[in-house]
DNA sequence: TAGTTGTTTGAATGATCAATCAAGGGAAAG
DNA sequence: CTTTCCCTTGATTGATCATTCAAACAACTA
């Protein structure tokens, strides 16, 4: 494994754990067991290694996120509520404390260069073009004239607002509330489609 | 003004704009035209003041926050759709690097003090209670088997992700966005009420 | 072998951080 | 005037921060 890659994982787990601000390069560099030369030959600056992550998180969306989540699920719809149980999974497994790592850099991050906000922003489109599909997938589940790009949107909404009240709170069940009211706008949508039908 | 306050206000901004690890003691001292001891005659730390911080959004959620946004409305569920409004002049007024200074903080905070995780819980609660009240007060207008505590509690799902989004992309309209899927899902939850009537 | 190129070493640098504290100021009480 | 108490002053401390760089090393090429 290359020093860059070394470098990119271990980043990937610091900034989501600690957050960017609070992961220092001694931290990383004791994670890897480099020295800071090897790092600084590889990544001009910390907010380079930034850079990385958030590559390395819009590139492996598919892989690490969507394919995992949705290899038992077929139906569109379920899709979506199939990688809300991916997330409450990830909820559990930390005691409450997980934070969508991009989430949590996007808000922690408040003057970010260009480049950092628009790989963040690259990161959100990633994720809700993903859900647009699963809602092209169910087109006629759906009324037609419901606007699929805000809906997807209104996905990412609702998982990163319960994420934030699940943390907060120390509690799933807040992100349990957030998904289940999710579920009734789809219910309630799908109905409408019906019933126009 | 006392030093606490002078120090309070200097730090509710600073936190918002800059992030509480972001906002130095200094960045404290030198907007406040303190010295340091002064500071830390006061509080203990700087995490005392963040403590502060906290509990003056808490204490002032009606005065600040609540009063101003419903000045001229009286419809329950236009209520909410008025703080919503208010919160879409923050974002336009700061030319989309709006963050809600309770949620920026609850994502940056990785490992926080209990008493400050507790604070930041407190804060979610008083904001999503005044919302349950207006429900409370719509309550003929929602289908009744609906669970207020939780729609109260997506009512600051969407807001959080909303402006997380528009803040993200420097684009108020993803916060449109969200809003108005809130709305149709208001709407659909109306009609609901009305076609069981 | 000698030279070239790319990589690693790790001590050092200067900036910045949160926090400390001995000394002094000033107002009220005796 | 003297004592007491609260508050302020601001230089100082030691830790930690991101970053640098001359020197050494390793793997090829001529």
């Amino acid at each position: 494994m290359s020093a860059r890659e070394k470098i990119i994982l271990a980043a990937m787990e610091l900034f989501w754990l600690k957050g960017y601000n609070s992961t220092s390069v001694a931290d990383l560099l004791s994670r890897t067991q480099l020295n800071s030369g090897s790092l600084y030959h590889v990544f001009p600056s910390k907010q380079d290694v930034l850079i990385g992550v958030l590559e390395a998180y819009r590139d492996g969306i598919h892989a690490q996120l969507l394919a995992p989540a949705w290899a038992a699920v077929d139906d569109p719809i379920e899709k979506i509520f199939a990688l809300m149980r991916h997330y409450r999974t990830l909820i559990v497994e930390t005691d409450c404390a997980y934070g969508c790592p991009i989430g949590s850099l996007a808000l922690e991050l408040h003057e970010p260069d260009p480049q950092v906000r628009e790989l963040l922003a690259a990161n959100f489109e990633n994720w809700t073009s993903a859900i647009e599909q699963c809602l092209a997938d169910a087109d006629r589940r759906l009324p037609p004239q419901a606007d699929r790009r805000a809906l997807a949107q209104f996905v990412l909404t609702a998982m990163e607002g319960g994420v934030m009240q699940a943390r907060t709170h120390r509690d799933v069940t807040y992100f349990d509330r957030a998904i289940a009211q999710l579920r009734a706008h789809f219910d309630l949508l799908e109905n409408a489609a019906r019933v126009r039908a």
